[in-house]
DNA sequence: ACTTTACCGTACACTTGTGTATTGTCCTGT
DNA sequence: ACAGGACAATACACAAGTGTACGGTAAAGT
């Protein structure tokens, strides 16, 4: 819809293979994968397609390009939220919390390219088994830091995939621009009462 | 992508406004709203655009008219849930509980139809007040029937609040065409385990 | 029977998008 | 200086999609 902003307009006048992955994220971000055009990017990028088709065979090609890089960067930053564990469980989990509500920025149009992810999922196959394993990496992440909590697995394991699935639908719905920020602050208030204090120990006693 | 699988051929060689809103519904559900293009809808309806074009003026009054209609559908149902109410409290917000976690035919439908109409609202503003307004309605939907239980305003519209964002969570993330009724019960399991049942009495007493 | 109306087919003009082939132009190494 | 490679512009062919104008047809009204 809305397209060519000129983003990006990068000093040196030759763009990199990065260049287009770069404009065709933004793209994605702002209009989905169906918005994703080698001509819009050209104009965003102040070239013509010419540069396009040396860079790519393929305008599948750099789907594909724009696919992988995403999903390399989940691993990674999969991989460095479990490397760096703090040493109290309910801090633990606090962190990762605030780190999957944070959407100032950068991580909005993650979450919007995500979303567009998602979109692209339910018509390709291939895609949706890729979130589905991503999904599972974060679920699996999530309950390891529940089960420093509870130490019961079955509750610990219920308490993760509430927890996932609350952010993801909340990136969903309820998650208008014009109110962001209260709506995350909600449901972090929601999660540390009712998720983590309620079930810090276990059986559960009455500590109010 | 695939499509033309001649859905409906109606009876009557004559088509009517709303076989063309049946035809669009389809389209959206089975690639988004990008997908619905009035030539694709004429060879799955085995006619010519020059019909399309005798019942809408515009492919923009076909998807307007397709949103309308989806919003009226909503508002009735929300209000004939509201009518519908069960004497029993728990028992009541386990009726919505299921019927917001039955996925089977219709629903599945309908809930593809309604996750690209978020896609759709992350670009146009109109549509995103809609689904603001119809989100809010659900929630405060649930809200009541949480209120019914635990008598606490603030905690009733907090776990309103993640109950309606775990169910949307659980259309967009988890619920592959594999497996839909494991993350269903396991839902239902969990909602049921850890906010029903720990929160229907205030202030929540310790009655295991 | 004759006309009207509702619906559909056909043909055309236009736009937007991909992909390809060829040429042009820097920038760098030697 | 100049040769080669990296990158981009240009021009073309082609497909898919929208919208419009107009002609055709079958059923229903009168």
């Amino acid at each position: 819809m809305t397209v060519a902003k000129k983003r990006k307009p990068p000093e040196s006048p030759r763009l990199s293979r990065d260049d287009w992955l770069d404009a065709a994220f933004q793209a994605v971000v702002e209009g989905g994968f169906d918005n994703v055009r080698v001509l819009t990017l050209a104009t965003a990028l102040a070239v013509t397609r010419g540069s396009f088709y040396w860079h790519f065979v393929d305008h599948a090609e750099l789907i594909a390009a724009l696919l992988a890089r995403w999903r390399e960067r989940e691993l990674a930053a999969n991989h460095s939220v479990e490397s760096h564990t703090v040493d109290d469980p309910q801090q633990d989990l606090q962190v990762v919390l605030e780190a999957a509500l944070a959407h100032g920025g950068a991580e909005l149009e993650n979450m919007r390219f995500e979303l567009a992810l998602r979109g692209l999922g339910r018509r390709d196959a291939k895609v949706a088994k890729m979130l589905a394993e991503v999904d599972q990496l974060r679920l699996r992440l999530f309950e390891g830091k529940f089960l420093r909590l509870t130490n019961d697995a079955r509750s610990a394991a219920d308490l993760a995939a509430l927890f996932y699935l609350a952010i993801v639908g909340s990136n969903q719905a309820l998650s208008r621009p014009s109110s962001p920020p209260q709506v995350k602050e909600y449901l972090r208030s929601i999660i540390t009462d009712y998720l983590i204090r309620r079930h810090a120990v276990v059986p559960a006693p009455c500590n109010q």
